[in-house]
RNA sequence: UCCUCGGUAGCUCAAUGGUAGAGCAUGCGGCUGUUAACCGCAGGGUUGUAGGUUCAAAUCCUACCCGGGGAGCCA
């Protein structure tokens, strides 16, 4: 097959002759006219052909292709300001490779149950391309980052013989006639390996059983996580909040294209340059209690009734004017109505939760853990990421090192992400005392002699260390501020949904 | 598991207990610069399932199934 370019580099070739493949998007028709909206997955352009200065055959395959047929298109790139790439192709000939039959997901709106289904085919359209570019934008600025500090990438086991490590519900399996477990977390297993190679990172998918319906959940997800020997608790800090500036700087920088397909603020993005906040648990603690937190509720609340109040005024208006409206009119008060009716589900839906968020806030009782709804109520205070540090020993796992300041107190750390996105790093420093790990496991209930090779990482050699995990699919959903993290992966796993 | 909202044409949604509609998609026709193109015509329905109330049920009642997002849990 002879060359052809893509659609990302053609403003490298405008006023030459290049070669197209890829995939009808849309067409828009005219009299002996057509705009057909070409994808090749690396971009989109308008490629504009005529009939009166096509060969026939071209002008048949011009006349035939329907959405998502496959096609080769031969063209001259033209600059042309009111295209989305600056770009445009004069069509000088088309071959259409296969022909696609009724496309199912037309450019107009659709529901999440629809879309889920068609996932395979989802991934196709416009949003969905700049999501995955900007998954992947993130992926390897992790990569470069860690590698560029000298870290060694190493992965953890997928499949684990015990179910340890706390509370949450794990898949269970057969492994020859033995339970074993889906991992939760690499870990343990992590920090074997920073006593090994001194700073490494994990990169692999997580797994959680629980029968999370919310927006925040996955059962399959893909977690980072480095270990590192002689960090302590501020340095560990310091590694998630470098981490964290790097990806959105590269975003930023990188993908503006994709942020703009997505309608996403990049000046919410460039605020991310550190340093974040950092809030003990017991200053978290007196900001949700505080009369600053009271003010922002009602702030949200009144806010919430305010903008009720003016769409269904705007509702009104347009309803009255239907009647009298013409036909293409008619249809964009339709698609207005739908979405004036889903953001006032959404409002009726905030003002319902907005109670209890405020009731658990506001007489929030040290000792507890942050519920969803109290991390994004702490991080409406701030506009960068930011990272509570050192909670009640009780409600973290048990190989945290604890405060020798405060007994009652563990060394965790999590960055909360602006914007109500919540938790998307958890970690802390680890324990290295094999005495007080020995009690601690006792003390959860939990198997002694699987931990027998964990307890050997103190019996030689035991050095201070820390590390943390980063949810990668909690990451894209804030940094292209998504409203689900389905969005975020190409194959979401949720509670019921296993297929595509 | 609990709470809450929903299920109507292929898709997105309307429809005081009284003849189920619109837009998109599809098919046909028109239009040489369209941007979710536009204009005209046509086909398209066991209103999630099973019962019940009623002269009459998409609408009211009961049970179940499926989905949304919230609680719990967490990345």
């Amino acid at each position: 097959m002879h060359s052809s370019v893509s659609i990302e580099k053609l403003a490298d070739y405008v006023g030459k002759d290049v070669v197209l493949r890829g995939w009808l998007y849309n067409r828009r028709d005219s009299k002996g006219l057509s705009f057909l909206v070409v994808r090749d997955g690396s971009g989109i352009v308008q490629c504009v052909a005529a009939e009166d200065s096509l060969d026939a055959e071209s002008w048949q395959a011009v006349s035939s292709v329907t959405q998502e047929s496959s096609l080769e298109v031969r063209g001259t790139v033209r600059l042309d300001d009111r295209q989305v790439g600056g770009v445009e192709l004069t069509v000088t000939g088309l071959r259409m490779i296969s022909a696609a039959s009724e496309y199912p997901i037309s450019p107009k709106a659709h529901g999440v149950e629809f879309l889920m289904n068609q996932r395979h085919l989802w991934l196709r359209s416009r949003r969905q391309w700049a999501i995955m570019r900007i998954r992947n934008r993130i992926i390897m600025s992790i990569h470069q980052l860690f590698q560029e500090q000298g870290f060694l990438q190493m992965d953890a086991p997928i499949l684990t013989g015990n179910a340890v490590e706390g509370t949450s519900t794990l898949f269970e399996l057969d492994y020859f006639d033995e339970k074993a477990y889906l991992t939760q977390s690499g870990q343990l297993y992590g920090e074997a390996m920073a006593m090994a190679f001194g700073k490494i990172y994990t990169f692999g998918p997580t797994f959680r059983a629980e029968k999370s319906k919310t927006r925040r959940h996955l059962t399959e997800f893909w977690m980072i996580e480095p270990e590192m020997a002689f960090y302590d608790l501020d340095m560990n800090m310091q590694l998630a909040e470098d981490l964290i500036v790097r990806i959105a700087r590269d975003v930023v920088r990188d993908c503006a294209t994709e942020l703009q397909v997505l309608d996403r603020d990049m000046e919410q993005l460039r605020k991310i340059t550190g340093p974040f906040p950092r809030l003990s648990y017991d200053d978290a603690v007196a900001l949700l209690r505080s009369d600053e937190t009271r003010a922002k509720f009602d702030k949200r609340e009144a806010e919430a009734v305010a903008e009720r109040e003016s769409l269904e005024l705007e509702r009104e208006q347009n309803r009255a004017r239907y009647g009298q409206a013409k036909k293409g009119e008619k249809r964009r008060i339709d698609a207005r109505e739908i979405e004036i009716n889903a953001r006032l589900d959404e409002i009726e839906e905030e003002l319902r939760n907005l109670p209890a968020w405020r009731e658990s806030a506001l007489n929030f009782e040290w000792g507890g853990d942050f519920g969803g709804s109290d991390e994004t109520v702490l991080t409406w205070h701030f506009d960068q990421p930011i990272i509570v540090h050192r909670f009640p020993a009780s409600i973290k796992a048990f190989y945290m090192k604890r405060d020798p300041e405060d007994d009652r107190l563990a060394l965790g750390m999590d960055v909360l992400a602006p914007e109500g996105y919540g938790e998307i790093v958890g970690g802390g420093e680890r324990a290295t005392d094999l005495e007080f790990l020995e009690r601690q496991v006792a003390a959860h209930g939990l198997p002694e002699e699987v931990f027998q090779w964990y307890f050997d990482l103190r019996r030689y050699g035991s050095v201070p260390h820390s590390g943390f995990g980063l949810g990668l699919e909690r990451t894209i959903t804030w940094i292209c501020k998504l409203p689900h993290l389905r969005e975020a992966i190409p194959f979401p796993r949720l509670m019921g949904r296993l297929n595509p």
